[in-house]
DNA sequence: TATAAAATACCGACCATGTGGTTTCTTTGC
DNA sequence: GCAAAGAAACCACATGGTCGGTATTTTATA
């Protein structure tokens, strides 16, 4: 790192690498330990190159906290997009992106925890997560307003948490499978 | 509080009311606002004080911790101990301490959020917190270990966290009415 | 039972460190 | 040449932790 100065500047790539790297501190170290100087290491930049991506601690949290809800609204709607059936769409979408099956990669639940995590721990960031789910919530009113539907989303979550905090959970595959029929258009008749 | 020293000294009391208000400071503010002088003024004390009883911030949060895991252990005991029924009683117990509804008082629910606020954001406590979930799993194996009874559970879970962050949940009377449900022996037979 | 001694509860001043933040400067890229 | 990217040297301050002191409570002893 002696040419500091003369290395290539790629402003997106560092600033992808910022949020990437301090979300990585979140989830391993807690959100204490997210300092700028923690950040720039990990980046191989310094403090001050920290700082002029992001001008205040809170900016960067809160830029991290975003990047994770875009990530995750997106993979939202990408699994709904490819969903032929409109009933339970959003929830089996919610589904396949809050529970983490071992092929997908650490990845998507990595994401989803640093979501959480960031969230929990914060009023304010639980605030913006309260909204957003809220908003979708209403948004998918027609097709996924069921309380039946609701509980599936529900043990979602609680699958990402025993599985976060390392919990045993029986087969969380045989589990997801059930959630998903549990979407079906008629679970509820019979 | 001029006469501090002279005040009559109840240990106890005092050390009860350390981890109470470091209780509430982590809900309210979250656990890096859990500082020494910031407990040790909402309680009345110096910072000195505070750290006769617990000599470093771990050890006072880690009680906290543990507190907050033995009043939710009491309360499912206390459950299960009521449940005339075998099968599921430790399930309808955890449902029962996990989710707050509205009569209870926040008590219960602050409890269970201090508990798992602090674990979320730490990842030793995560691991005191699945190694005793997961002996209560075990411990109840022969009640508690099917499939739809884990779902309940997580179910629970979900409610608890959406319930948290602010999320709308339909009518967690009724959601937890069906819980219950789940948890009568012939559920999954039909 | 009286009292000396030891232990406990708590205070208050202090210190080292790390943190968020400011400022100034150099380098690069257009 | 100029704006943006980033370095580097600062600063104020809060925080965790240390230390020596003082009042109170408990224990030991006579």
């Amino acid at each position: 790192m002696e040419n500091a100065y003369k290395r290539k500047k790629q402003p997106e790539v560092i600033r992808r690498a910022l949020l990437d790297q301090a979300a990585r501190i979140t989830l391993e170290q807690g959100l204490s330990k997210v300092t700028f100087q923690a950040v720039a290491d990990a980046v191989g930049v310094t403090k001050g190159g920290v700082m002029h991506h992001f001008s205040t601690k809170n900016a960067l949290v809160l830029e991290v906290f975003n990047d994770a809800m875009a990530k995750f609204e997106a993979e939202v709607n990408t699994a709904m997009a490819n969903d032929p059936i409109k009933y339970g769409s959003f929830t089996r979408a919610y589904i396949d992106a809050t529970i983490s099956l071992g092929e997908k990669g650490q990845a998507e639940f990595d994401n989803q925890a640093t979501l959480y995590v960031l969230m929990l721990g914060d009023s304010e960031l639980r605030e913006l997560w309260a909204q957003w789910a809220n908003a979708q919530l209403k948004k998918h009113a027609d097709t996924d307003n069921t309380e039946t539907l609701c509980m599936a989303r529900l043990v979602a979550d609680g699958i990402w948490l025993s599985d976060f905090s390392g919990i045993d959970i029986l087969d969380k595959h045989s589990l997801r499978e059930r959630l998903i029929k549990m979407t079906q258009q008629d679970f509820d008749a019979q």
